[in-house]
DNA sequence: CCTAATCTAGGTATAAATGCTTATTGCTGT
DNA sequence: ACAGCAATAAGCATTTATACCTAGATTAGG
């Protein structure tokens, strides 16, 4: 039960637009076709989410426009929701009824930009392509992290006990007192967990631990 | 000429309020009195840039109030000079006079808070010590940071040359090679990297230097 | 000029990690 | 019941790293 999950089809990115009215879809969808942006419109929250659960693209490359007042559930619900299905592309909000509050929340929770309509077209394409800009360093570091914990996943119990006691500092020797096992199964352990962490040195193993752990 | 500051005196956080307008800075002044946060107040942004720069008060522990709408340094500038002279207090911004964009972009250079007056007392005052809170969380990493950095420039050319092989992963052999060096010699630097960095192990080596670098 | 620091390196000894082989035990899925 | 994996561990050879000692060359500072 490996984890072999090689999706690395690196296409175009998305862009994602949410907005009630089927006006500003119409016209943000053009501006963005002219500039050869893929994009994808939506007409509710809801419909994006669902698309957003139901996989039908790639949750990770592009970003997400996304108006504050919808019937429903508004902008800011929908940041919520996002957040919490984990999903990590850069959001812009593009609204007519912006107040600071609101605005300040968007940002709070990690808005890319909050943007009043009516706005100059160079405006929002600027905020667009610094947003996909941005997801895409992002991406490439979530990628090798994703890698290294796949990787972490694939240690056994005792290997990942062992793992921690060497990022730690521990010889082979304390480890193995401290386990009450001979020092000859850590240092077969310990060979284990080189191999399957794909390291070759102590100092690589700390260091893809360490910024793969939750504490970055 | 070792470095050394043991500067730990980690006195009262003080609040530093910055408003044009003498009755703000009076009630808020009060305010903050009347839950025993000590407080200064400045009647523009230079008084404060002016202070600052001078050190006549602990520039990390603490928190600033800073109202956008001030003659001659408006409250976004002075975020941007604190910031280039290295300040890292939370910034919470006061203003009766806040639009979106300029609440944005007061959020986006990294303001903890955007408040628009009048306010409930209790907001400012949550608003406060989330920041105190925050920041002292900040400080608790930026210390140990510099304490690695300290040790780091105590370290000789050769040594620093070293330690960058070994935290690469190379066996002191492979340094002594790519040196013309004999391996005798890597491991006497080796050592003394080992002893000024005040590690015990090659994993905790790898740790403080990870984390006390600027990728972070 | 002399001292201190730095860089260099050899000797010797020990400790630690690595690589390779073999082997027993217990658990799991077919 | 049998194959496969995980965990355990021993032997043996080799490579690496450490610890402690001495010591020459160079250079910067007083």
């Amino acid at each position: 039960m490996q984890n072999n999950k090689t999706e690395h089809m690196s296409s175009s990115p998305m862009v994602h637009v949410v907005d009630d009215d089927e006006a500003v879809l119409d016209s943000v969808g053009m501006l963005l076709d002219s500039i050869g942006l893929i994009n994808t419109c939506y007409k509710d929250a809801q419909e994006f989410l669902d698309a957003y659960s139901e996989t039908e693209f790639d949750k990770h490359n592009g970003c997400i426009l996304l108006d504050i007042r919808m019937p429903f559930i508004s902008g800011i619900e929908c940041q919520h929701r996002l957040e919490q299905m984990g999903c990590r592309m850069p959001i812009i909000f593009v609204t007519e009824h912006g107040d600071v509050p609101t605005a300040v929340e968007a940002m709070k929770n990690g808005a890319a930009e909050f943007i009043q309509k009516p706005f100059r077209e160079q405006l929002l394409i600027d905020a667009i392509q610094k947003a996909l800009q941005t997801n895409m360093k992002n991406q490439k570091r979530l990628e090798i992290v994703n890698q290294t914990q796949g990787k972490l996943a694939s240690l056994t119990n005792r290997e990942n006990q062992i793992l921690n006691a060497i990022v730690t500092g521990k010889a082979n020797k304390v480890i193995a007192i401290e386990l009450h096992l001979s020092q000859r199964t850590i240092e077969i352990h310990r060979a284990h967990v080189m191999d399957k962490m794909g390291v070759n040195s102590l100092a690589e193993l700390v260091k893809v631990v360490i910024d793969a752990s939750p504490t970055d």
